[in-house]
DNA sequence: AGTTAACAGTTGTGTATGTAACTAACAACG
DNA sequence: CGTTGTTAGTTACATACACAACTGTTAACT
């Protein structure tokens, strides 16, 4: 019923049944976009933030002071979004910045009291969001669904 | 151990234990965005499309005929993402506007030989990259999988 | 030391996107 | 009919993004 085939396609005829609402990514993709609407609004409505801004934050508020280049190794995400997030919060006073004298490439990031204020606001937030998203489905079937997503994400090192 | 949980949180310590990782709007981000990879790069290196773009072609090639709300309505597309997608596939003769003469507002879209021929290379790619997604499960699994996400999704009409 | 390569982070440029405003056409109601 | 509201689709503007080129710094090799 789920599965994806195509019926016999006379070379003429457009008799075509591709079942595109199965597609694995454009499924993830809708998935994925609905489930982040209501948290997206929060975070922006909020503090104005962006999705990679929420990102930068909530890695510092969890493994706290770290270089812009080890958020881009956990997250994936590319250095550039990065320095712009970076710079927009720190312009918002959410975080400092403090060279590596050893280094002087690098930069420490760390929250302050106002990013950290943040963090945890969001993260209730994102806690409670989980769960209402989870509470759709049975302890074993959210356990699934997160053991199968991770070995599609390719196992971010989680 | 996939479970999202607060450690007791002093509230000086930042010992902060918030499982980013397994976040479910994070979570399908990163999975949605790791499987579209492979498959974006053949319809944007073969054919120079975005991902409105594919989507637009796919709803004509699937459904045949018909005029962008009726796209916007299936895909839940916003309607100037559409008209984009449909300027750009028309450019590039891939589909024809055909103006309804019952209701001026609105236009009938629908592929060309190049278009339809567009359309089955890819849905040919689509359907072994599904599968090849799809093979790291077991059809148990992959069915699981996608049932969960179309919950999430919100259950879209498919 | 001096040259070359690698790296952290930033900036510039073109393109994509979201939102709202717009145009043209139809509908509804007096 | 004429005004008002609604709808399909496009355009304008401001913002976000990808990608490449850039700056400043460290490492590597000679």
């Amino acid at each position: 019923m789920s599965k994806i085939s195509i019926s016999e396609l006379g070379e003429a005829g457009t008799a075509d049944e591709f079942d595109l609402q199965n597609f694995l990514p454009y499924l993830l993709n809708q998935a994925a976009e609905v489930s982040s609407l209501a948290f997206q609004k929060i975070y922006k409505d909020r503090y104005g933030m962006l999705r990679t801004e929420w990102r930068v934050l909530f890695h510092l508020g969890i493994y706290g002071r770290m270089t812009a280049k080890e958020i881009g190794d956990r997250s994936k995400m590319h250095k550039t979004k990065i320095s712009r997030a970076v710079a927009k919060l720190a312009e918002r006073r959410f975080l400092t910045r403090e060279r590596d004298e050893a280094d002087r490439r690098l930069e420490f990031l760390e929250l302050t009291a106002a990013g950290r204020k943040a963090y945890r606001d969001l993260r209730e937030v994102a806690l409670e969001y989980d769960l209402e998203l989870a509470s759709q489905f049975s302890p074993e079937e959210a356990e699934t669904l997160r053991r199968l997503l991770h070995k599609l994400a390719g196992n971010m090192d989680g």
